[in-house]
DNA sequence: AGAGAGACCGCGACAGCACC
DNA sequence: GGTGCTGTCGCGGTCTCTCT
């Protein structure tokens, strides 16, 4: 039975399963979160939950592992290979004797790459990384038999070695000459109308993110990974080279207190100056054999949904045994494989304005695998605003209702539709509230989930901010029904904010740091909003400013004598109002 | 010219897991 | 259950851009 009530719980927040690690994406959900909401709107007994910007395909897993059918839509086909790929069973035993097979034929190469001498034991050992700064080999990073872990100054040694490599030719360094075919990407960080990435900084060019060494290193690698035979079982090693390819990039900063390792941290191509060029066998190891690789990935989904399948069309997921996914990657606006109200949730996390630039971003991975023809036109439609585009809010809004007017007509009459936030500006909250208020759902109401813990920082601040996440849900009716919205005023906001924060304080009884207020604040103005048909028009970043406006006369700030609270401001209401 | 907003990036915290 | 390893995330000082 679908569940009418609301959910109310906390939710408190997780990590993920080492399935959904395995590769790094943007913008991942919360699993336990989607569970709760999956298990809370639909029933075991084959029903469908559909995600229109699947991403990295955490819902599509969560779904399958509650025992429903998925339906997985993105613009994206980096996001289709990931959820594929995260989503492929493939046994321990092909996994296993497949690396080894690689390891026989193309480790010594790609290691031989990196070798260092070591003073200690005199060997020529390779090293785990190199690090670079004011593009000169700055140090090396081992591990010798004798000596353990070692953190050097680059020797000319290493220097020579890095400059034999540059101005040989590759076949020169590899034992199997003249056979292989290396490629590497070389697509541009710029748009077909000669634009730059907005994401970008220095770098201009895919292969401009790695050194000469890598570069080789990562083409070997890939040329042996495209020879195996077997098609799912290339993919997936195709996935798992996919999952290093960042960490090989020069977008890894130094860090001291991880002199092994890095990883890319910012959303961007961005410029690091002292960076860690990686030793490709070893992360390919990782990606495999480690921890967080393809072997330990698919014994986590192994355990998690048994007999998984895919199926090619939404007739086959009608009649497939459970549990099975459909994938498509379209647009959603453009979409006609899903018949009408056919659907019996859908649950999703769509991208929030410009904070995310999943194209520019995923096309890193996308290049190295090859799968950016007509990528074009995925940069140009994906639902998001992009200055660089000329993609501004407005467009990003009506790029959003066209896509939620698909959404609302593959869904059932009656059945839920929860959209998740996780974007401190409420503009953009409230640019997506719009947009799908305005295609017919009913609005039921917004759930915050606080995150699992505030940071020490964040505490210490008067005005705080927004963490955890925003779950709007919405349903659509039984009948159409004709709803006049009217823009609210400014100043009628103001009254409902003074209002909002007075009513939480009295609810709560006692003072709040601002952070709280805010988070607090949205589930009450919207549905005020909502029951008012009114819509908030205009840029709402008012409501700091609203409130500190009423210092002294509607609110007073005041400094904490309250043992078990660790904020140091907290708001109250004043004595003169 | 100054203010405000947003992007950037280094730092440090955090969480899951392996190993002891 | 403590410790180390690894990838991820959030904060906030600082820089940059835009608007008035």
């Amino acid at each position: 039975m679908t569940n009418s009530s609301p959910i109310e719980k906390v939710v408190p927040s997780q990590g993920h399963s080492s399935m959904y690690v395995m590769h790094k994406f943007f913008g991942r959900k919360q699993e336990r979160l989607i569970q709760e909401y999956i298990k809370h709107y639909t029933h075991d007994s084959g029903e469908i939950v559909l995600d229109p910007f699947c991403g990295s395909g955490v819902t599509i897993g969560e779904a399958l592992h509650l025992g429903r059918k998925a339906i997985g839509i993105d613009i994206n086909p980096v996001s289709i290979f990931v959820t594929r790929n995260t989503l492929r069973y493939i046994s321990h035993m092909r996994i296993v004797k497949e690396f080894r097979a690689i390891e026989a034929d193309v480790k010594n190469d790609i290691s031989n790459l990196y070798s260092t001498n070591c003073p200690k034991c005199g060997n020529i050992i390779p090293a785990t990384c190199f690090s670079w700064q004011d593009s000169k080999l700055f140090d090396r990073r081992y591990v010798c038999p004798q000596d353990g872990k070692k953190v050097e100054k680059v020797q000319s040694f290493d220097r020579d070695r890095y400059n034999e490599i540059q101005n040989h030719s590759i076949d020169s360094f590899f034992n199997s000459k003249g056979l292989l075919n290396y490629w590497f990407p070389e697509n541009p960080l710029y748009y077909s109308g000669g634009k730059a990435f907005l994401k970008k900084e220095r770098y201009d060019n895919i292969d401009d993110l790695y050194t000469y060494r890598n570069l080789i290193a990562l083409a070997k690698l890939l040329d042996r990974i495209k020879k195996i035979c077997e098609s799912d079982l290339r993919e997936s090693f195709l996935f798992a080279f996919s999952s290093l390819v960042h960490l090989a990039s020069k977008m890894t900063p130094v860090r001291p207190s991880r002199p092994f390792s890095s990883s890319w941290i910012q959303p961007s191509y961005w410029y690091c100056p002292h960076y860690m060029e990686s030793n490709v066998w070893q992360l390919f190891e990782r990606a495999v054999m480690g921890k967080q690789g393809l072997y330990r990935a698919k014994k986590d989904l192994k355990l998690k949904i048994k007999h998984i399948k895919e199926v090619n069309s939404i007739e086959e997921l009608h009649e497939a045994t459970l549990p099975s996914f459909f994938l498509i990657n379209s647009n959603i606006t453009q979409l006609e494989l899903i018949p009408q109200n056919s659907v019996d949730f859908i649950i999703t996390d769509p991208p929030y304005g410009h904070s995310i630039q999943y194209g520019e971003l995923l096309y890193l991975w996308g290049a190295w695998i090859n799968i950016l023809e007509g990528y074009d036109d995925i940069l140009r439609n994906e639902i998001i605003a992009n200055s660089r585009q000329n993609k501004d809010l407005a467009i990003y809004e009506q790029l959003l209702r066209q896509a939620f007017h698909k959404i609302y007509s593959i869904l059932k009459r009656e059945k839920y539709c929860t959209v998740t936030f996780h974007n401190p500006s409420l503009s953009i909250r409230n640019i997506l509230y719009r947009s799908v208020i305005q295609t017919g759902f009913l609005f039921e109401r917004v759930v915050y989930h606080p995150p699992a813990r505030a940071s020490a920082k964040s505490l210490f601040q008067p005005e705080g901010s927004q963490q955890g996440d925003y779950f709007f849900i919405f349903k659509k009716p039984l009948k159409e029904e004709k709803r006049i919205y009217r823009p609210i005023t400014s100043e009628e906001l103001e009254e409902w904010i003074i209002d909002i924060v007075k009513n939480i304080l009295i609810a709560e009884g006692k003072p709040l740091p601002y952070n709280q207020l805010q988070n607090q604040l949205d589930p009450f103005l919207y549905k005020k909003l909502y029951e008012s048909n009114l819509l908030l028009t205009f840029n709402p970043n008012e409501v700091k400013k609203t409130m500190m406006k009423f210092i002294g006369t509607e609110f007073s700030v005041i400094d904490n004598t309250y043992k078990e609270s660790p904020y140091e401001k907290l708001w109250w209401i004043s004595n003169d109002s």
